[in-house]
DNA sequence: ACCTGAACACCGTTCAAGT
DNA sequence: ACCTGAACACCGTTCAAGT
């Protein structure tokens, strides 16, 4: 029973849950599968490389399959909301590495109104708000569960769709 | 000639600009101002307030007086440009303490034609926009300044562009 | 009041040595 | 091949003791 990548990453994202993002550190992956630290560098190479493992995951099968940008958008906030922490997570990788966040590659495609170089634009702007949404929407929610902030009933979901449906249509229409 | 909270941001200022935001440490703004790490506490209560002021000084005067919400999203942008990973250290700052950013609750003002509520969501909507915009650009710069990534001409004004232009049309116009 | 010295409780990563 | 033990070079923060 020698340890697999499989289980680092599987213990890397439980300790995710558990912990949150600054919580998540390679020692403790380590302690949490019962190994030592140096154990955890013979099936990975780094921790950002088990975090761009980890933000792929979080991403598997989102945006599912679709023509429609906002669809798109709506399936990445439920997959990022999905994991704790996730859109700061994926966010970290997508700077240091976007080549490893394939799904997000084919959001261009999605704007076939527009020319290229466009619709490349308008995916990267979708994404941008995306990201900083829920990432904005998951650290309130952590700050309220450590009673920092007060729980407001706030209108997320219609916050999140005045943006996409803004960003959709503005970048289709006339500038 | 005693230690001061300005040297303290000052001496922060000049780290963050010679090694970038993953250079920034306590030890090392201390070892830039010629003192121990402890001297630091008497002036700062933490990291993280030491980061909520820089990131309020780079943030300084943007955006400037204007009712137009693209060219707040200029200035924004180009007040971002003038710091080493300006990008970084704001939305750092914006998520576990939107309240130091003062100039960005000004926005939402911009778009008058909206209701309340809804120019909020305009205004986020642009700001995640803006700081997702600008932190991919200057990362993208660092890589190419390491050598990792290719000099590539892109059309970054372009980009921002059509980006500010499709939120703030679309946030006004019928979506 | 302000700073030093020294510690505490951590990090990511490497690598000889064991099995 | 895979893991341990132990180290290296770091962190942020605290706090007695000095001046």
């Amino acid at each position: 029973m020698t340890l697999s990548r499989e289980q680092v990453v599987a213990g890397a994202y439980s300790v995710l849950q558990e912990q949150g993002l600054g919580g998540l550190s390679m020692r403790r992956v380590a302690q949490h599968l019962g190994v030592q630290p140096g154990a955890l560098y013979y099936h990975v190479p780094s921790k950002q490389e088990l975090l761009a493992e980890i933000a792929s995951r979080i991403l598997a099968g989102a945006p599912g399959p679709t023509d429609d940008p906002r669809r798109a958008a709506r399936d990445l906030r439920s997959a990022l909301l999905g994991a704790r922490d996730g859109a700061e997570v994926v966010s970290f990788v997508h700077a240091f590495r976007p080549d490893a966040l394939t799904t997000l590659a084919t959001l261009p495609a999605l704007f076939g109104g527009l020319a290229p170089r466009e619709a490349t634009w308008a995916a990267r702007a979708l994404v941008h708000y995306v990201l900083g949404f829920v990432a904005e929407e998951q650290n309130h929610a952590e700050l309220v569960r450590l009673g920092v902030l007060a729980e407001d009933t706030s209108d997320a979901d219609e916050a999140f769709e005045f943006g996409i449906g803004a960003i959709t249509t503005g970048a289709a229409g006339p500038r």
